[in-house]
DNA sequence: CAGGGTATTGGGAGCGCTCCCAAAAGAGGT
DNA sequence: ACCTCTTTTGGGAGCGCTCCCAATACCCTG
């Protein structure tokens, strides 16, 4: 029962259609691809054949003949964990899914391991098979978003690479973010407001570190590079940080982390350092992730709408695909984000 | 480095790679395949070609021809926020990237929200527009294997359905994974150990629990109905079956709770109750999340090896494809779990 | 009612590949 | 050298669809 090359049994296909319609296959094309160019009687018959027969287009045939695929690849970077530890993965995905969902394209996942597998989505998309990338987690020295602009093959990255990003993209407001993150523990009484970063060549990680520094600057505090540790996104760098920080600066009674995973790693440093929270020290992580709920007490944290990015970039991809994209203008997206309060600010 | 050429417009085809060797289309097209229908000579002349032309086959037109399409769906029920909530989902598609990364075989995510979708799946699948598909966290109930089964569909399906199941499977051993979380309780001097179960109607559920009985039984304790508490996978779920418990048999000693979600939500009501932990009460989760390692204190939990599955899934549908799965016999693979031993127990 | 549009329609010509058959080229035996 | 059997090879015939052009039908004008 070798179930492979089952051939197709008798699938209906567009000849057919038209000849139950009466019509001929060019106009039969024509209204399943909802050309205007067709009379309203005969759109009716076909749509009627096509729901009699049960008609569903053959993709490959389609994507031969129109030189187009109807599928968009999400290239995820698979060493960068950082992106599969947390939901935000996840969510990407659902929002991306959801803006697909009334779509006919398909949505191709590739993950980029090694070189290998990079060389081999290098030729694939070489080899046009999909009619757009959507870009997750690109570094600034990626050659990826250039090969993909030479071959002009439509792409929208999440997260600007640098100011003056090229590329569509769509980011979170990681300046605001922070701002707001920093300004409400001014709020509640901080005056000396450490923050631990997230790798500085990130450009997001960048965008937080002004946030805290124009926040502060508004503040009218004092502005102290002691305060600041450059950590790297993980938990050990986090707790790194975090013990260089009270070394430097014993007295800090507040941290906004730009990651709700290096706040885990700071907590954790804090505890052994018997420092209270919020009592003596308030924390504020950032990605409103899993473990800042369960963390104890409750971590503040800046919320992204990592969902509706993904959303908006499928649907910036989409236009672009289509040629809805004005002019020159790289539409670039930056969405507002929401500071969750819990119990630990 | 990859200084490849980039012709933008005509993409080597077959007969071009064929002109260039010296040799007729069908005879390029048995080299790129592999047939062992070639001399050696020819074979190395038209691999030649495809270097020095950097030709890349047209899947479409392969498709088209060939009447299959390379590609496999992973279906995921999106309603089911199990899935999304934990990294499970990155370490299923992580798994299943790696069995793929050296085949032809393309990956197609198909989320399934509402049942327009569902409907439009099913279309889909009909329309044989994938060559096998992976089904994650199908419920007992669900229409959609049977129909795969009927078109014949290739299939594999993570967790099985109940008992008797017929379709090739990948699931980890829950109930060797139950038992010997209550053995280790019971090995740290448990006697009242309590067990916060998942939707009983998922069989993995009920082999959890299977397994919690019979280690209670190997145990000698005495078995009493008063300390099973049934919950839906749910944090409060798992938070309002603790109070149960408690009000039910307030001398409980331990409680084995088959989700991590659950066992944060036991964890707060216990925190409440002002159970120390482990001191009063041990805790056991199941599944090794995140939400495990941030939990203060630390959760002992039963890890499944996510990713393992992932990939034995795609390696069993691969086989199923190719024909290759013997007989009728329905293979299923039970993967051992691992007991990860932390502070709460 | 002719003339000059414009809205519809049919179907030929591929898209690039696999399948498969028959022809060509070797191989081996007598 | 001749004949048979076995590779190896070339290329025709589609796969089902879109594109596009020429043909037809329809609709106003004057």
């Amino acid at each position: 029962m070798a179930a492979a090359r089952v051939r197709s049994g008798g699938r209906p296909t567009l000849e057919e259609v038209a000849a139950r319609a009466g019509v001929g296959r060019g106009t039969a094309s024509r209204v399943i691809n909802g050309s205007p160019r067709v009379s309203d009687a005969t759109r009716e018959a076909v749509e009627a054949a096509v729901a009699e027969l049960g008609y569903v287009p053959n993709r490959a045939a389609r994507a031969l003949a129109g030189n187009r695929t109807d599928a968009i690849a999400l290239v995820v970077p698979e060493p960068e964990t950082r992106f599969f530890a947390e939901p935000y993965f996840s969510a990407i995905v659902r929002g991306v899914g959801a803006a697909l969902a009334d779509t006919e394209m398909q949505l191709l996942l590739t993950l980029v391991g090694n070189d290998r597998e990079r060389r081999r989505l290098a030729q694939y998309l070489t080899a046009h098979r999909v009619d757009g990338v959507l870009l997750v987690a690109v570094h600034a020295d990626d050659p990826l978003p250039e090969l993909l602009e030479q071959l002009g093959m439509p792409c929208v990255i999440s997260g600007a690479r640098h100011a003056a990003e090229t590329l569509p993209s769509v980011d979170s407001d990681n300046f605001e973010g922070a701002r707001a993150a920093v300004e409400h523990l001014v709020a509640r009484g901080r005056r000396r407001v450490a923050t631990i970063t997230g790798r500085l060549e990130v450009y997001g990680a960048q965008r937080r570190l002004d946030g805290y520094r124009a926040a502060v600057a508004a503040a009218g505090l004092a502005p102290d590079e002691r305060l600041i540790a450059p950590a790297d996104f993980t938990e050990e760098g986090g707790a790194a940080a975090m013990r260089d920080l009270l070394a430097r600066r014993p007295d800090l009674d507040a941290v906004f982390v730009a990651s709700d995973v290096m706040a885990a790693g700071a907590r954790q440093v804090l505890r052994e350092a018997d420092r209270r929270i919020p009592g003596d020290v308030a924390l504020v992580g950032f990605d409103d992730s899993v473990v800042a709920r369960h963390m104890h007490p409750a971590l503040t944290s800046v919320r992204q709408p990592i969902e509706e990015m993904g959303r908006r970039m499928a649907q910036l991809l989409l236009d672009e695909i289509a040629g809805r994209t004005p002019g020159d203008e790289r539409p670039s997206v930056v969405l507002p984000t929401e500071l969750v309060v819990r119990d630990s600010s």
